[in-house]
DNA sequence: GTAATTACGGAACGATCGTTCCGTAATTAT
DNA sequence: ATAATTACGGAACGATCGTTCCGTAATTAC
């Protein structure tokens, strides 16, 4: 930090430091996405996170504001980080169908594997606190947008090269291609754990393009 | 109440009577499905549950055991509540499909309409409790295998008659449905209220079959 | 070293949580 | 009227909540 005070016209300098921080803070982040993934917001307690993120109480509030800052810094962090892969994924495709369908196996294999199933951060946010967290619904409502235009582009990148069927809008396509990975995310969070239940919807989702 | 006493090889009936109470349990009931469908569990305290059921704390305690009880009869409640319509709504049914989209429908209009968008009471509590409450895992369990069966044997009854088309299998097809209306329930929870984004999503659900 | 600043660990705060308890009201058979 | 029982209103409970505060540790320019 640097200050410079004036005094009857004289300037002083004053650079002082400090201790460092003993945590990196992404990391710390990192470890709340996780407790508020699999907890919730209001399940999850302030001595959840002192005990979960290893930093004390006054660490916390320090470097993070407030449990509910900590909570919009995680849900942002994953929103973030969640579109990437999704654009890279895309970037990285050959072909747009088979991309498709290997998100929703991926999803579906996660369900599967995860002794605790946690489902989908933004999807349980939504759930739980967009309706009366105006500052999470715009985060939910934005994913959402974000989300369908990366579906977007990729089903009309898809419909140009023929390896997606024109019948469908490409719009409505992608929209219908989120509305079934939320289903399928509140399924996992229900612990639905039989692979037929999944499959018999992924079997009838992309039959139609 | 009624008691037997025996002393001394005698026997003494006691039949006492006591103050009636001042409220109707299954109209508490369907109060407290409201604020536990708005608010959630753990958004919902106990002093918002003697307010909205105009009851008080002792009599809500005396009638419900305790919070986890009175909603884990509210959501029973809810269950049952859906379920009967539904499978009334299929019997009356002269067309299946039609019924269906209708359906969905309404709930896009319930999603539309709300001014408090509460999504659907079955799924949130899913997302918010099924993960760390077994009794409530098993009831979103439960209603998710009922619903699928309702949906399941109307689809069967519909390709029948011809009126759905038989290209997909009808417990894959009941799943699919199952699974949109789940993720278009998310969708109002989180304050969507564009109609177009609900309309598509139906176009590409209802080409399907 | 000293001064200045921030990080840390943990005690402590007031508020709210779900729940219990108590005194009184209501009800009806006796 | 009395006895027996349950319902009611509200105070009160201990526990936990999110948050703040305080004393000490660490850091670096001077």
């Amino acid at each position: 930090m640097f200050r410079i005070f004036s005094i009857f016209g004289n300037e002083f300098n004053f650079n002082a430091m400090a201790r460092t921080k003993e945590f990196n803070e992404d990391q710390a982040l990192d470890k709340a996405i996780e407790i508020f993934w699999h907890k919730g917001y209001n399940g999850t307690s302030a001595q959840d996170l002192v005990t979960h993120l290893g930093l004390s109480r006054s660490s916390l509030y320090d470097t993070f504001g407030d449990k509910q800052k900590l909570f919009v810094k995680s849900l942002k962090r994953y929103q973030q980080q969640n579109q990437e892969s999704l654009i890279q994924l895309f970037e990285n495709s050959e072909n747009i169908k088979t991309t498709i369908t290997e998100i929703f196996k991926q999803a579906v294999l996660e369900s599967l594997q995860d002794r605790i199933t946690k489902g989908c951060f933004m999807v349980n946010s939504a759930v739980e606190l967009a309706m009366h967290d105006p500052e999470i619904a715009k985060i939910v409502h934005d994913n959402q947008k974000a989300v369908e235009d990366i579906f977007y582009n990729a089903v009309k990148k898809g419909q140009e090269s023929g390896q997606i069927s024109d019948k469908q809008e490409a719009r409505s396509l992608a929209r219908f291609i989120f509305n079934n990975y939320s289903g399928i995310r509140v399924l996992a969070r229900a612990g639905e754990n039989d692979k037929q239940v999944y499959d018999d919807i992924l079997k009838a989702i992309f039959s139609l393009f």
